[in-house]
DNA sequence: CTCTTAAATAATAATAAATATTATTAAGGA
DNA sequence: TCCTTAATAATATTTATTATTATTTAAGAG
């Protein structure tokens, strides 16, 4: 059995060509891809995928704690399957979303526990997303100058 | 002349009678108010409003600077006359949005930094928010076990 | 391996948030 | 006061997402 297949099967999830497949694109994508995107990917390589599927897909995903869902650009959702929180990087310009290095860690745990004291919130998780020019809009700027 | 109209001239709006409303009632309001949420207020009083004229309006005042879209709840924008880079926080049961005291600012200057250092990124803004329980849901919560 | 059944899927319709269109109105300078 | 241009209200449209329903299929039982 694959370790796609696996996972689904821990989570309780019934194995399906579309799970497999929506699973394997997001595990294997770095570009933290709506559902349309995951959508138009996938009609590719399997003909009769619908829309709705990916949507209620992502959703048993989502709780069964398999991907999570992000929010960083306004109106839709992105998704990723890296589960651990960590910030993201938008490009205002070609909004494509990046991950970073930068160890965050430390910083973002004495973040929660400070804010949790001070509001009393038990707080579950949270969304860093830092918005700004990538290097390759601002040299495509540069040459159109 | 009054204090939003000066705001909306310095701007280079025209001052209405709609966007001082809709100005002064976000000023005036810490719950961070969808489009939504400020039409169903403001129809009260001006009962001739329409939807479009807030988010045309709510353009206008983010194209300037007078207000900061929020992207906190997934599927809606919310907005914030306070257009400081400020974290949210919000609770899972009711919706409902806070700011709150904690100073971050050298806190969220340093991780810019350190982000636009190694992604080679300009950034711009960025939007921190934290999710979980706020201390009235979880009492409720207590109250029906 | 086949049968059974509950769950998943595809197709479609419906909803919600936001944007676009257009005719009318009103702000504010001449 | 009048004129021009931008703003507004009403409406239609688009886009993202969710709901409905008939059909199909995964996978456990026999």
């Amino acid at each position: 059995m694959t370790k796609t297949a696996e996972l689904l099967r821990e989570r309780g999830l019934k194995v399906t060509p579309q799970r497999m497949a929506i699973y394997s694109m997001l595990y294997s994508s770095k570009s933290h891809p709506s559902a349309e995107d995951i959508y138009k990917t996938l009609i590719i390589t399997n003909p009769t995928i619908s829309l709705a599927t990916v949507y209620k897909t992502l959703d048993s995903f989502k709780a069964t704690g398999l991907v999570q869902e992000l929010n960083i650009e306004n109106g839709r959702s992105n998704y990723d399957a890296n589960i651990y929180p960590h910030p993201h990087i938008l490009c205002s310009c070609c909004n494509r979303i990046y991950d970073f290095d930068a160890d965050l860690d430390d910083i973002l745990s004495s973040m929660r526990r400070e804010i949790s004291k001070q509001t009393d919130f038990i707080i579950n998780h949270e969304q860093i997303n830092f918005y700004g020019f990538c290097p390759d809009c601002r040299k495509k700027k540069e040459i159109l100058n």
